[in-house]
RNA sequence: GGGCGAGUGGCGGAACUGGUAUACGCGCACGACUCAAAAUCGUGUUCCUUACGGAGUGAGGGUUCGAUUCCCUCCUCGCCCACCA
């Protein structure tokens, strides 16, 4: 007999697939379509990992399942090629970007493949290549002229030795990567110039739209947050002794007569004319400088330790008698709301700042208790409670509820004049252009005359030159910033010497709109044909384990934007996303290359295990949602059961042909239909791992049933050919060797999916279970069709349940059909 | 600090809308095969108790004939966001 080997039959069938092209989909099909995927790999020199074997075979898994389903499946793959990583690599090693990916990605072909994904190789794509990235620039050029895409300048990470920019992962402990000796400086930050997408324009949108999103729960959250709205007010108030006026905005302003004082983010752009004719001018502005610094570099580090500046002015009260000092607090943002905030006893951090400053505190909201009301009053804690808060005053809300009267108050404000509403969002505009080498170059033309200028689309892809040196230039720009004779162009209006832009655009970019290029990757006219993507678009199907908020956030804009442009219809990019977990160490700690806990998948495959084994145990280890936990047995686990089913087939296939009793027929029918069932609505629900456990309980059962009963027989057939199809997208390999070997000579991976038939379900007994005061006394069998009547009956003459009803009462009987009966005495 | 989720055998986990708690797998024990081992096959495996029986899903309480499931209080762990006014 044959034994199941699997390292003979995965690149026997592996060839198959390719010569056949198995998993190309066709997406002009008349079948219903699928498209199923897992977020875009970026392809690094160490080869896949053990979350990537998680991840792509979720996907992979779902894909072939529709597949086997009828559907037209595809399930595409690509690679998000630009980033620091390789720019990193270059510069350190000379060897440039382009020739690494070269030699990495027809790497990841080869473990793909031995991980038996199905992808359909033959729409392959990569963003590096210029046929992809034309496209986009080209979306950029869009925004662009759609007044979505802005210039601006932020305040950035700055090596003053290298006069570059940073990626925040290239500080370290306060230093720039490449000068972390104890002589170098502290990174600087500095003002760059700097691009952006107008997200913000679409807040609302995509926070209205989340609400009808099939995702993961836990990811729908985190974009509400990530967008933060929050609906208040912009106070204004005149700075005494100056002609400025200031805006802050509050979402908490119900005891708007509370504040006493305000605070003003140490990065303030207004900060300097503030400060303006003071004789401490210049000591309070490097202060703040220097406060500023401090909290950028320490981040949550510096969190409770507050520290303010009096910065010598001081704001009108429009309420009150007494002016308002104006403080610099290391706990006011400069880019959220105005930057600026009233202050009063009403907000943790303001009571806490005012506390250890001694600044005037004026409580103006109570508890309803008096006792409670007191403390408050004597500043004894802070009381932030809106919905329970009673105003005290002013007089036209006295004795009212804050949170009822909420809107009230707004109007109010708004009427005398002190203020206006407003509508808030955390989220901030998408900036999008990096000072780096590695990337799609921004399709921009500064020139001296007509200013900035976008590169006419005819003139798209503007290639990213390839280079010997990857330093950056010196200048504050990428080593495109020497790369002269790609720099120096002709202004495409005024035909004058002009410089093209040396920014490249953020990687998100290329990674928000890939799922539409998969659809018509060659496209050398179009970003896509509309007609197929509004065939294939929404992405049925989409998993990965990280990028809650940014990737996913960005791809739903720019597939709002091209449903303005008109060039597509359905405004959301993935229909269904499952975020899945992460798997961990054994121990229960990530995986990781520094610590060497990591898991190689090749390794195991090639170990004798085989991509099937290790992909049944990564599904089967944990719901999906999870992350499974790594266990050095739970390979060879999968593989005993693999083993098993390989075993049914070969015997089945030398044993004679001769009759099944009717009984053993029904009995396998009944193994085989239970697990059709249950493998196909677990699958379809993304619980692999009952779907998996379902499949080994009917091998269990073929197992025990095949010793007297194993016959070359239609049922016998049935159940095989069955349970074949249903391992088939978790252990493809395994399954194509045994369709083969069950007699077919066509792929089990496309059209096969057995159809489940109630009737053989159905039984004439049924066991009940019977209770007493809600105890499992014992069980009993009756006709499945037994009334009330019959039931109570039977459960009462049970010798065992019997003995625990003797002598007592029976207070009242409760049958639930097809389940129980439970009788309640005394 | 805020939000979300989860606590079930030695371990990963299962349990449909409140109805036999611990499916399936790992581990372990015993048996079969073998000169022997591995592999394979079979049986058993929540705890206490010789047994009858009893206890039991993080702790405590509640609703119910009946609670892993619903409600309240508390504890622990994980993830995400984090000075967002």
């Amino acid at each position: 007999m044959n034994r199941y080997n699997p390292n003979e039959i995965e690149p026997k069938w592996q060839a198959y697939w390719d010569e056949h092209q198995t998993y190309h989909a066709n997406l002009n099909s008349d079948k219903p379509k699928y498209l199923a995927m897992s977020m875009f790999n970026y392809p690094s020199g160490a080869g896949i990992h053990i979350g990537h074997a998680m991840n792509y075979t979720i996907s992979d898994v779902k894909a072939r399942f529709k597949r086997q389903a009828g559907y037209e499946s595809y399930h595409p793959v690509g690679w998000d090629a630009f980033g620091l990583p390789a720019e990193n690599f270059a510069i350190k090693s000379g060897i440039s970007p382009q020739a690494s990916m070269a030699k990495i990605i027809p790497d990841y072909h080869k473990q793909y493949k031995a991980m038996g994904w199905s992808n359909d190789w033959q729409r392959e794509i990569a963003t590096h290549e210029p046929q992809y990235y034309k496209w986009t620039q080209w979306i950029f050029s869009q925004m662009y002229k759609h007044g979505l895409a802005y210039q601006d300048s932020r305040l950035q990470w700055w090596c003053e030795k290298d006069n570059t920019v940073l990626a925040n992962e290239q500080i370290i402990d306060g230093k720039c990567w490449r000068h972390d000796g104890p002589d170098d400086p502290l990174v600087q930050q500095k003002e760059v110039k700097q691009w952006f997408f107008k997200i913000t324009d679409y807040a609302d949108e995509l926070l209205d739209a989340i609400d009808d999103l099939d995702w993961t729960e836990s990811v729908k959250l985190a974009q509400k947050n990530w967008i933060g709205r929050s609906e208040g007010i912009v106070y204004k108030n005149k700075v005494r002794d100056t002609e400025l006026e200031i805006e802050s905005f509050s979402a908490h302003f119900e005891a708007f007569t509370a504040n006493t004082f305000v605070a003003i983010a140490p990065d303030h752009p207004l900060l300097e004319s503030l400060v303006e004719g003071l004789d401490n001018k210049d000591e309070t502005l490097s202060a703040a400088q220097k406060m500023a610094n401090k909290r950028s570099l320490e981040g949550p580090k510096a969190l409770g330790e507050m520290e303010g500046i009096f910065t010598g002015r001081y704001a009108i009260d429009s309420f009150g008698d007494e002016d308002l000092p104006i403080w610099i607090t290391s706990y006011a943002i400069a880019d959220y709301g105005t930057g600026i905030v009233l202050c009063s006893a009403h907000d943790e951090r303001d009571f806490e700042f005012a506390q250890k400053y001694g600044i005037r505190l004026k409580p103006t909201m109570v508890p309803a208790d008096a006792g409670e009301a007191e403390k408050v009053r004597n500043l004894e804690y802070c009381f932030t409670d809106m919905e329970n808060g009673l105003l005290i005053e002013p007089q036209e809300f006295a004795g009212e509820n804050a949170a009822g009267s909420r809107q009230r108050i707004a109007d109010h404000l708004v009427s005398l004049g002190v203020a206006y509403k407003k509508v808030n969002y955390k989220m901030r505009d998408w900036s999008v252009s990096r000072q780096r080498y590695w990337g799609a170059p921004i399709p921009i033309i500064h020139c001296e005359k007509c200013g900035n200028v976008l590169v006419p689309d005819e003139q798209l892809p503007v290639v990213l030159p390839e280079l010997d040196d990857f330093q950056p230039s010196g200048d504050g720009r990428s080593a495109l910033g020497r790369a002269t004779e790609w720099l120096n162009v002709e202004c495409p209006t005024c035909g004058g010497p002009a410089e093209r832009e040396t920014d490249t655009l953020d990687t998100y970019i290329c990674s928000s709109w890939y799922m539409f290029r998969y659809l018509d990757p060659r496209n050398e006219a179009k970003i896509f044909d509309s007609e197929i993507v509004n065939k294939w678009a929404p992405v049925d199907f989409y998993n990965g384990g990280d990028h809650a908020t940014a990737h996913l956030l960005y791809a739903r804009f720019v597939t709002r934007f091209f449903t303005k442009l008109g060039i597509m219809e359905n405004p959301e990019p993935f229909k269904q996303m499952l975020f899945n977990g992460k798997v961990s160490a054994s121990d229960g700690s990530p995986f990781s290359k520094s610590k060497g806990n990591g898991v190689d998948p090749l390794e195991i495959i090639n170990s004798g295990y085989g991509a099937d084994a290790l992909r049944t145990y990564l599904m089967f280890a944990a719901p999906l949602e999870f992350g499974a936990r790594w266990d050095p047995q739970g390979v060879p686990g999968a593989y005993r059961f693999l083993n098993r089913l390989w075993t049914l087939v070969q015997e089945y296939n030398a044993a004679p042909a001769g009759d099944v009793s009717a009984d053993a027929a029904r009995a396998v029918r009944q193994a085989t239909h239970r697990m059709i069932y249950k493998v196909t609505l677990d699958i379809e629900e993304n619980r692999y791992n009952t779907a998996i456990s379902a499949a080994m309980t009917a091998v269990n059962d073929l197992f025990k049933l095949k010793v007297d009963n194993l016959a070359k027989h239609d049922v016998w057939q049935e159940a095989l050919e069955a349970l074949v199809c249903c391992v088939a997208p978790f252990a493809p390999y395994l399954a194509e060797e045994l369709w083969h070997n069950l007699g077919h000579d066509d792929s089990v991976h496309v059209d096969h999916w057995p159809i489940f038939d109630e009737s053989f379900l159905v039984t004439d007994t049924i066991t009940l279970v019977v209770q007493v005061n809600g105890k499992l006394r014992s069980q009993i069998q009756v006709a499945a069709d037994a009334d009330q009547e019959t039931i109570i009956q039977a459960a009462q003459a049970d010798q065992k349940a019997a003995a625990h009803l003797d002598g007592k009462e029976i207070k009242k009987t409760i049958v639930v059909p097809g389940k129980l009966v439970n009788f309640v005495v005394i």
